[in-house]
DNA sequence: ATAAGACCATACCAACAAGGTATCAGAAAC
DNA sequence: GTTTCTGATACCTTGTTGGTATGGTCTTAT
């Protein structure tokens, strides 16, 4: 049995003549005719009764119909699916994000990938840094979202957003009346530091931030991510730094702070990162979604 | 894409290596490598990674794996069953049936045939003779089962059963004392005639009988089938003769009393009837049970 | 009744595609 | 560095597909 065959059988079947199959299929009769004997012949099968008027399908036929019918729609999807999936279209991409990346990057790309791709299935890991290497190498994800990342020979990172720092207060604090706040305020304040892990990391760059501006601020407390810091600061423990996409995190009691004196390079960036061998056409579509949603959003950086 | 190409890519992919795949297709690897290639293009999709040890699926290959496996299953199912509709092993068998023939022929027949092709839906059409033939010429039916039939050209009619007769009588009859009746007993009791549809039938048959022996009966009542002609003679409205198969109707009242001096010929035929060319291989199934069912069972005629 | 038309089946030929053998090219393992 | 895997390529042989011409049978029209 050939997917050619059964072609044939089904235009046979439907125009219940050989001759006029024939035609409709662009080949003489004399072939058809013998296709048609040949696919009853291998199956052992007469699949139909030849009448003065043309031929008739048997009751086997009958049931041969529907069933060929059935394996040619599922040939053309398979076709489709794998076609789709071969420009990146349709599949399964697995993706590695850290706690507070959901905060605005995020979100927009995925909403803009998911707009232009509807039938990729996007399942979203957390996991820090390290596991998001290790889990690329592994396979496990395809794509992972970083903050600061020591180059590595396998693995590709891209820049994808650079965001301003800003402070977080308390509302009750006295630095809650000015607009902007320098960056010295940092020395002065009880800071609260975060994460603490994946080393290097976002306070890893804070500090040497400081550093190169000659002082340290004084740790009142190593949380793990940005939401409890924000919180602890909304509460009044000190003052926080947080990359501007943090600032979308409205927590009752929290006032976010431009600092009027950046420092140069006092910037964090988010970059995506994937296998410098790996051969998804999702991920080059995610990447070329990444990319125009980048570039037409300096929104990203600009954001308050 | 083809069904040989599909073949060759799930057992490449199975392997991981087009060599070792060849070794298993029973084909050299040239031509291997040559089929995965026009299927790739064909597609525009590629399915394989080239690695030094051997191929590895690429995400749109391993999606056509799944689709691939599925579609070769789809077509060997649909070989199966077309080769077992083609032995009269799977399909409809749409039987023609009249009221009282369900009393005991049929069900064995359909019992045995059901044993031995489970896979045929038996449908079953209540009718009486003369919608059955026209029923059979326009294919709603496959087959029928009848009694007193005039030849028809285009009909075979096949005798399966030859029927005794036997006097329903009331137990609260003076007849109810004896043990067997003489055939005269029609002659003196008032008589109640079934069916009164699809001349020439049973009460035709009967009457003839009578007529034969020098008497007619007195009808008393005519009536569409035989359980309602037993159900009035149960309550003494009269007498009425019925086939042997039709004393396993055991209704309140009613006692089934053999004829000692039945005449010959006093008898009547169950008989099936179908199409002279027809075509189905099901029929052809059902008849050979049905010839064996009836040989087997002498016990059809002999039955009380 | 005979001829014409419509259908499928058969015979034979040409073109193409599948499979085989020999061999190449590149990467990994010794 | 050589051997040994791997898949890729070149070229030939054979089988299969499609084309043309024609036969055989049944229906239909004259």
């Amino acid at each position: 049995m050939d997917l050619r065959q059964l072609k044939y059988f089904i235009v046979v079947a439907e125009e219940g003549n050989i001759g006029r199959a024939a035609l409709r299929l662009h080949i003489s009769q004399p072939p058809l005719t013998r296709q048609i004997q040949q696919l009853e012949e291998s199956l052992g099968v007469q699949l139909f009764l030849r009448t003065p008027k043309g031929v008739e399908l048997t009751e086997p036929g009958t049931l041969l119909l529907e069933e060929a019918r059935n394996i040619r729609k599922l040939v053309s999807l398979a076709e489709e699916r794998t076609q789709k999936a071969g420009r990146g279209e349709l599949g399964q991409l697995d993706v590695g994000i850290f706690g507070s990346a959901i905060l605005d990057t995020i979100p927009k790309v995925l909403q803009a990938f998911r707009k232009r791709h509807p039938d990729v299935n996007v399942v979203l890991h957390t996991m820090e840094k390290g596991k998001q290497i290790e889990a690329l190498r592994q396979r496990r994800i395809t794509v992972g979202f970083n903050r600061v990342l020591s180059p590595l020979p396998d693995i590709i990172s891209e820049v994808i957003a650079t965001e301003k720092l800003y402070i977080a207060v308390s509302d009750q604090s006295p630095l809650a009346a000015h607009k902007t706040l320098p960056f010295r305020t940092l020395a002065e304040e009880p800071f609260i530091a975060f994460p603490n892990t994946g080393r290097p990391n976002f306070v890893d760059k804070v500090f040497t931030l400081c550093q190169e501006q000659g002082f340290l601020p004084t740790v009142a407390q190593e949380v793990g991510d940005a939401v409890t810091a924000v919180a602890l600061a909304a509460s009044g423990f000190g003052v926080c730094l947080v990359p501007a996409s943090a600032t979308k995190l409205s927590l009752p009691g929290v006032q976010y702070k431009a600092i009027h004196d950046l420092p140069e390079g006092a910037s964090v960036d988010l970059s995506c990162v994937y296998l410098k061998d790996h051969t998804s056409p999702i991920l080059e579509s995610f990447l070329s979604v990444l990319r125009e949603t980048h570039q037409s959003s300096g929104v990203l950086q600009a954001t308050l």
